[in-house]
DNA sequence: ATTAATAATTTGTAATTCGCAAGTATTGTC
DNA sequence: GACAATACTTGCGAATTACAAATTATTAAT
């Protein structure tokens, strides 16, 4: 049991990750680079974050950070809205546009996951998923490396 | 089952998949990216390979990589040999030193692995492993996204 | 054998990404 | 009200990246 090449198996299977991810953001019309998307999941996913929850989620430097939303709001897909209680804050949120895309890349990547379990049977697909939940769970939960504070 | 969202699973496990990978190439003494550790590992997973194998397998620029492996050779992790039959071609390898961080992040890696893992039962960490292998599997052959020429 | 076409790799250059240090604006504390 | 702490932005330099063109080596065509 012990002899098995953990590291092999998931070295390989980030860059797997990676590579689907990266797919789904230039696809269609969609050109956004694989930071942007995860950002969009991001916001979409929290409620009401500010800039510094997103940018520790992520776990990107936070003056890098403010440099990408500020390009995601040129491109008119996310909004900056200045928090009432604290006006240091800024509240991030999707335009309507920013909702679309991200979408659509949601969309795409569950076409492409869709198709990869399409070649397993119905036991076998849920035996995955569960998997990967509780991988997911005991990741977050031993928070030795593969967390951020935000999660 | 099909309400499942399989995006958002995926979504969180490539970041943190991510962030394992990340965190084991800066511990210990060593000193080295996220990137480079994927070279040492490919390099030292394939049969005497060539840049431009490497290069395609991370799906990378070659003309990125090529810088990539020339840093490698000024850190001392990395060799390139002419190859004897056709002298275009350069071989790469591990040197001693190479081989040395690339076991080191593997044995990382492991613990941080183990760690997670230790958290389940024997029959629930079987279950994952498999589930791992099966999806890496099916993600090979799919080969509509998250795959690249050489694997 | 010479020339042309192809292949593997490197270099020129320019754009993008990134993070530290320092700055601005706002809030809380004494 | 002075001073520290917080949220965010900007200045700057370093690192990363990719396209185009050059370089070197091999193969094919004549």
């Amino acid at each position: 049991m012990e002899s098995e090449n953990l590291r092999g198996l998931f070295q390989l299977l980030t860059r797997r990750f990676g590579l689907l991810n990266k797919n789904c953001c230039r696809a269609d019309e969609i050109e956004i680079s694989l930071v942007q998307s995860h950002i969009l999941y991001e916001i979409n996913r929290q409620h009401k974050p500010s800039i510094q929850q997103i940018a520790e989620t992520l776990g990107t430097d936070i003056t890098t950070f403010s440099r990408q939303i500020q390009s995601l709001i040129k491109m008119n897909l996310v909004m900056k809205t200045p928090d009432e209680e604290d006006r240091r804050i800024s509240i991030l949120s999707l335009t309507e546009e920013g909702v679309k895309v991200n979408n659509r890349i949601e969309q795409q990547m569950n076409d492409y996951l869709n198709e990869i379990f399409s070649t397993m049977n119905e036991f076998e697909k849920e035996t995955v998923v569960r998997s990967l939940k509780l991988l997911n769970d005991r990741m977050v939960k031993s928070s030795v490396c593969c967390t951020t504070p935000w999660g």
